[in-house]
DNA sequence: TGTACATCAGTGAACGCGCGTTCACTGATGTAC
DNA sequence: TGTACATCAGTGAACGCGCGTTCACTGATGTAC
């Protein structure tokens, strides 16, 4: 009985390209971008090898899929974050939650960061644009520079965090910091880098 | 007799280890990461598949040796833009030859940095040390800061100026720029950010 | 100077594997009458 | 309300492929006597 049921509500999945969303998050959780196949993806859902293709046209558009998942709830978290910080800490609060994103979703920002963002997944480009955005308009209400070095400014900015972000999780940073001596440097370097002209 | 003698040299090679850095190198200006396999790189060298593991002992060691030649040759490119800097143009111009050097070697930048850098491959550490090492020294012989922001000066310059080499090689900043345009973006961030305090 | 022999650095075939993708198919669903 | 049928969303087997690595081997080299 509980098979028949099982059976009847695999067959037609409901939400099978959510489903198999999760899943290859799951997997990218576990290990490293290398042992992200299509194949294991529908394993991890529970489904034939080519079920995905019902949702996915190919392999590349579930990765675009990813990334694009992978920006809105980065943005999510930053939004979060900037929303319980101390009143003046707000640059800072977003640098230090983006530097724990990539640290707590290792290959998935690998992922995020290290495919090209081009023409063919527009979706994946407006969501990272979109994730910079939190970025941007925070240093646009802190930022005391002159008008023309805001641009210079914002996209400095994303490039300090992002840069932090990349150095620290591939070890070539603060190697073998703790969470809260981690949160101290990227304090530190936000503050000497960003701090009033 | 060419042949006799083309067959005698390759036999022995004389230098297969370098020969198979030099041929996986070239694998990597034409394509990705994904297009360098051991046996890829065997071929390319002109050798059989299994010739490899005389002098790495697998793919991974080989990937490793990639990744320590890439900072040794990234700190000469960074050394030899430094000495014909024009004077208080130090910083700006190793920035712009660092972003330069991402999007002239993307394959193997990507390689350099979106490898852990750990324990096991103790020379991959010491070279990227050794590069940073470059762009540490330029920083404290430029910086006017007081002493206790030091280290997070430069540890910010250089997430500063690999954020933008990362940012800029995977299309989520300046997409389309030309090469004039992306030394501008380089040059006016690296002045607002790392600007006389 | 010549020779036996250990060692080094290659060859070539084979292993098992998992991959992305395609094919022909079938079970479930919804809609027109 | 019932039924025929088109369509949707899965299955399961198979394809060809290139991979990393191992095996047993052989040709070239250098060294001791």
């Amino acid at each position: 009985m509980d098979q028949v049921a099982t059976a009847r509500d695999a067959y037609h999945h409901g939400d099978l390209r959510a489903a198999l969303l999760n899943a290859a998050l799951e997997l990218l959780e576990e290990g490293d971008e290398a042992a992200l196949s299509l194949r294991a993806v529908a394993r991890r859902a529970g489904v034939s090898p080519n079920a995905p293709y019902r949702h996915y046209p190919d392999k590349d558009d579930l990765l675009a899929a990813l990334a694009t998942h992978g920006f809105q709830d980065l943005r999510r978290t930053l939004l979060a974050a900037e929303a319980t910080a101390a009143p003046g800490e707000e640059l800072v609060t977003l640098a230090q939650a983006y530097v724990r994103y990539a640290l707590d979703h290792q290959a998935l920002f690998g992922l995020m960061f290290a495919r090209p963002c081009d023409v063919r997944h527009p979706e994946t480009r407006a969501a990272a644009d979109e994730t910079y955005a939190v970025l941007s308009a925070r240093v646009a209400a802190v930022n005391t520079r002159p008008a023309d070095e805001q641009a210079a400014f914002m996209a400095g900015s994303w490039a300090l965090v992002h840069g932090l972000a990349s150095l620290v999780l591939y070890g070539k940073l603060a190697r073998d910091s703790k969470p809260e001596e981690l949160s101290a440097l990227v304090r530190s370097v936000v503050d000497t880098m960003c701090g009033p002209a």
